[in-house]
DNA sequence: CCACGACTGTATAACGTTGTAAAACCAGGG
DNA sequence: CCCTGGTTTTACAACGTTATACAGTCGTGG
């Protein structure tokens, strides 16, 4: 079935014009229904389906978006990636997906549009991209930017409130008790302003009079669990012997919960530890991950929508969307609840929970 | 810049007819250096690039391919995509991204082609769908189908031998002296045969003179942590008390092992676990895990390839492609190593080891 | 009964690219 | 000087769709 048939082919079957076919398969309005009805019958009849290359070509969309994020192997993303799909399809939209790995190069390339060029908009999750690797970027592909860093440039860009979310998740440790809280992915040889997530914690430590100084902050180069585990252990190394530990994600804070464990620290006891982006992995370790808990259903939906809201040459005055997050208190800062295993579907949110826009 | 210029405006400019310019982009081998040089400088100065729209309208082909997987959020489907974009990144490919999230009326969608209708070819890793679904479907668009199903159809099927690996994996538990292992994740409501990891584990432990009954199958509606941990549970509570469990996937076997530590059953002393795909996030549990890994990379890139083989028209003989896969052991089976805590870049990996094609 | 709108349907021309076939060009030999 | 044969360039059609502008059709009111 389906070789390839066309409206010409559906419009000489039904004995009309090709333009006719063109209307009723566009729903346009001047068409009787018994019309209607026979040219339907004749499409059904032949299988017809629209060539998306010519309507594309006709009317210089591609119903396409692409997506870029640094990489898929962080389930944060991953559920991103999912979220922004679901919410493309709705608006019969396709999404072209990509990653970055995080490299500057390649994260200009996709702004430049030369990795995809077939597409109507672009959302992009940069890590290593400059502001200025955006002022030349083609006019007519809208783009949409995520994530932490936060340019001074004329685009949407759609966030949870990161120095907010890092302040809490700080004031939480400390309203525990907690007294020397180590950061764990810092960016390496970066101007902290761009670090939202480093600001938050020495903000809330400096409004506790707290120590907030760079023997607690562990730079890393990637963000994957091998990271939060080497800088976990490169602070015991040093001496430091923190009592609670942030990490810039989940994937890292398991990282460094399993080096903590191969010490014999234990978690929370001796350091509790807070981790970002409530991975569904953290909810089913063996000390469950307190976390910061963005609105990845929101954030996948405002982005699509914004690129949208931006096709027809239409240029909305660029805006900052805040996203909401929750702070979800888990085992590894409130020590364990003997009933927990996970197979209870509310596992494990408790009540450190609080809610943000 | 970039507001877009056609064949036509870079033809105007040098003075040449529209073909010519073509020409020129295309690399054709009857153009004169001079001429090549004076279109060239006249593609620069304009800043043309190609429309691809137009360009895939008239070749009839769109450099996309299709990858519809069942869900992102599982690691090993996301590391399976980056595998993918990767490949066909080398060929020139772009790559639209799909999920089905598993379920039949979701995949006979993709299959049809209906959710993406500008694809070259279509990669899809099936959970739920079943042959029939599959017999009349587009016959322009090729197919390749990625995963445990199996199917008696020409398409392409790329795969590591799920049964072998199964084997594999329970060898190794009886070899440690395990007597009763359990296996986590069956499908509800299917024939035996479509589950490939069963008939292993099942096969293996006959052939051992050790019991398969069903007590030791939990069957789970779908495939992530809270399965695994409600499966395990339901095992338990069952009065069963496997010294041994085989989980469909890492999800799953992290899942379970979640449950055994709340229920203070240790591992691997009182049971050991063996998972499967070997997921980064197994590398750095309290107990790490011992996993079947199947060599991503090699799946992916063999997709890609088995789809763009099939474009011209061309049908080559649908072949079964058998991946190449590992059975990596752990803490799960093998018990701690005090020195390992995840940095050291070997992590894990030990005499378990066993390599298959 | 004719003229006038409002409503339906149609022919034609694009959109930007590439394949085909034919035209223009250029040497070299008769 | 013209013809021949090969190379380079060009004109034109086509891919399948939608927009535009026009031609019918039909009911209604003067």
């Amino acid at each position: 079935m389906d070789v390839r048939v066309s409206l010409k082919d559906v419009a000489a079957h039904a004995g009309v014009s090709i333009k006719t076919v063109s209307n009723v398969v566009n729903n346009y309005q001047h068409v009787t229904p018994a019309m209607r009805e026979r040219v339907q019958r004749s499409i059904d009849a032949l299988g017809y389906r629209p060539n998306l290359a010519a309507r594309h070509l006709r009317k210089g969309r591609t119903g396409i978006i692409a997506l870029a994020l640094p990489e898929l192997g962080n389930p944060y993303f991953a559920e991103l990636a999912a979220a922004v799909i679901d919410a493309a399809t709705r608006h019969e939209y396709i999404v072209l997906l990509d990653h970055t790995g995080g490299r500057r190069e390649q994260e200009i390339l996709v702004s430049q549009g030369f990795r995809a060029r077939v597409i109507d908009g672009l959302i992009l999750s940069p890590i290593e991209l400059e502001a200025e690797d955006l002022r030349d970027r083609p006019e007519n592909v809208p783009l949409v930017l995520l994530g932490e860093r936060d340019y001074d440039l004329p685009y949407d860009h759609i966030a949870i409130d990161n120095v907010a979310a890092a302040r809490d998740a700080v004031r939480h440790l400390v309203g525990l008790g907690r007294r020397e809280v180590a950061f764990i992915g810092a960016r390496r040889g970066r101007s902290e302003p761009a670090q939202l997530r480093v600001r938050g914690w020495r903000e809330e430590l400096r409004a506790a009079g707290l120590s907030a100084d760079d023997g607690l902050v562990a730079a890393t180069d990637g963000w994957g669990h091998a990271d939060g585990a080497a800088a976990m252990a490169r602070i015991l190394d040093s001496g430091r012997r923190p009592d609670a530990v942030f990490a810039y994600n989940d994937p890292m804070a398991i990282g460094a919960m399993r080096v903590l464990h191969a010490r014999g620290l234990r978690v929370p006891e001796d350091v509790a530890v807070v981790g970002f982006d409530d991975v569904v992995e953290g909810r089913f370790g063996a000390v469950t991950l307190t976390s910061v808990s963005p609105d990845k259903e929101a954030i996948g939906r405002l982005a699509v929508e914004s690129v949208l809201a931006r096709l027809g040459g239409q240029a909305p005055e660029p805006r900052r969307v805040r996203a909401e997050y929750r702070l979800v208190g888990r085992e590894s800062t409130l020590g364990h609840h003997p009933a927990d295993d996970g197979v209870n579907g509310a596992s494990g949110a408790n009540s450190a929970d609080s809610a943000h826009g």
